[in-house]
DNA sequence: ATGAAAGCGCTAACAA
DNA sequence: TTGTTAGCGCTTTCAT
């Protein structure tokens, strides 16, 4: 590995120099030395020693990201389809923004704050932590921290998230305004995203509902096979409902099967709304009609949020991204 | 951040004794310093630089996870589940091992022995590169490097993959045990892992086949609007198969709904068969029966192998892992 | 059993 | 315009 010493040899100048060269800071250096000096540098291939650099500069333009892993949640890295989306857009900005990723599966806080101090991870983005995980990492860690879906009342912690109310409001109008009457929004816990959603259900049958319209909601076990036991025990229940309206795409496919598989047709018997737009969304039949969000984006504006508080500037993104409805085949109008 | 420089001066000792009680050389130490020192190690929460750890070792602990994108293709990160899964797998490896994962979504090789030179990245993982990109990168970083799902003829490079070749025989034979005749292979190429598998297919229907039995094979293209067009252009050749049996899940998965959306019932006229076990082939009717991989093993062996590699050490795991027919709803039995 | 000192590659303050 | 030097936190060799 050729080093700046090496450079400034083969230069005939002092490695103040070089390092002046290679940093832009030619104010004060004479044009033959800043061409001769790039040559060399070109044909030597030299490469910066992050090592070095982190000693003497005392940051290390690593993220740090980490990834909450919770039995049985929805949102575990091996069975969420939108992990591999996130991170693929967290790494393509981190990387766009000068920085270098670290990944990390995060069993404690413990270890997240080691592996950030050890390598002085200048800031931390946060998956599938609970409010209280992030709030804790955050103080432990003394560094920019944005987590990414997570909700809290006093918003402590940056968070990029989507405009879950809107959304929920959005499908339940359009539910609404399909005639649906009896509304049935089914999730796995009622704190923070879920929660929100359910709200802007409610709103939306108050404003939009026809006579007599309602909206009733149900908590589900996280667990799949508690799960699959509480839709067995549910079923004279969801079959009586006009629209099934879950907060997630994949609980909605799970669904299906299971009604299908009970003799239902869905939309014919029951029409069904998920939330995501996620690849299982448009991969069945009937394809589901959802609540787009745009992963990409979230992970991109994380990053951005990120940066901005690394670097001290001002955040002017959006933390609540904006969703829409997308209209496919699971939903179907009900006659006047 | 406290330092050894600390944590001497208030132990009254010199920072080489520190260091060595922190590593364990504690021949030479004396029985009150250890502990006295490792009392105030763990009083103030030392945690060891990596800057000044690299500089002064010259080594990073860091492992690169090196994914690459080319457009269009099958493994794509984005829309593939198992590139999550996998890279789990592959964190929780490296971890476990005491390394470290920086993970970047590679363009060009250029890029990719930058980010290794640049850390002085121990070695290297990469997921979806082709067998001429794996190549030149391993040569031009000069580091160990395995490659997951990659083959070559004369074998250079490391690799962890599936034994693909017995998969798509323990298939064959499966398909042809069921009575099956005219069976077709589909896959999007025809090199490497999908090329084993096709030979897999024709040696158990040559070995196991009922009178007249035969193995035909189509490729299809990668692009997502073609393939579209060509399963059109092809729906006549299809239906008039016994079984088709698709080289990933997501394409059969593709092909039912595609079929079942012109009327054909699978199985009934027509039975489909996949490869891998993805969480798409629970997740559909008829739920579709397969070959299954192991791919949270796929990542831990890779990571082992790497690990062997950097160490100098002989690896006696397995390079090519094991797999098994998975029987669902997708394939019925001819009556003979 | 313990410590002093050099060195890893780089930056930045200061001299020349 | 260019060079010298100290220092970042740690390991390691060599004295003591």
């Amino acid at each position: 590995m050729v080093r700046i010493k090496d450079i400034a040899k083969e230069a005939g100048v002092s490695p103040t120099t070089v390092s002046n060269v290679i940093h832009g800071n030619t104010k004060k250096v004479s044009k033959a030395n800043i061409d001769k000096i790039q040559r060399i540098l070109e044909k030597n291939q030299y490469i910066p020693s992050m090592s070095a650099l982190m000693l003497a500069e005392n940051r290390s333009r690593l993220i740090g990201v980490l990834i909450g892993e919770r039995e049985g949640k929805r949102r575990s890295i091996a069975s969420d389809p939108f992990t591999s989306v996130i991170l693929n857009s967290l790494e393509l900005e981190i990387y766009r923004q000068n920085y270098y990723m670290l990944f990390h599966l995060a069993n404690s806080q413990e270890e997240s704050w080691k592996l950030a101090a050890t390598w002085k991870v200048e800031g931390l983005i946060t998956l599938g932590l609970s409010s209280e995980e992030n709030l804790e990492l955050s103080e432990k860690c003394q560094i920019p921290l944005v987590s990414i879906d997570n909700y809290y009342g006093e918003k402590k912690v940056a968070n990029i998230g989507l405009q879950d109310f809107e959304g929920g409001y959005a499908m339940g109008k359009f539910l609404a305004e399909q005639g649906h009457k009896n509304i049935l929004f089914l999730a796995d816990n009622d704190v923070g995203v879920d929660h929100e959603r359910w709200l802007g259900v409610q709103k939306a049958v108050e404003e939009h509902g026809a006579e007599g319209a309602a909206a009733g909601r149900r908590i589900m076990p996280e667990n799949r096979e508690l799960r699959k036991a509480w839709l067995e025990d549910s079923l004279e229940d969801l079959k009586s409902r006009d629209v099934l309206f879950f907060a997630s795409d994949f609980y909605a496919l799970e669904a299906i099967h299971f009604l299908q598989d009970k003799g239902v047709d869905i939309p014919g018997d029951v029409s069904v709304a998920g939330f995501d737009d996620s690849p299982y969304a448009e991969i069945c039949r009937p394809e589901i009609t959802t609540v787009r969000q745009n992963i990409m984006k979230k992970g991109q504006e994380a990053v951005k949020r990120l940066i901005c508080l690394i670097q001290e500037e001002e955040f002017k993104g959006q933390e609540r991204l904006p969703v829409e409805v997308v209209v496919r085949d699971s939903v179907k109008q009900k006659p006047l």
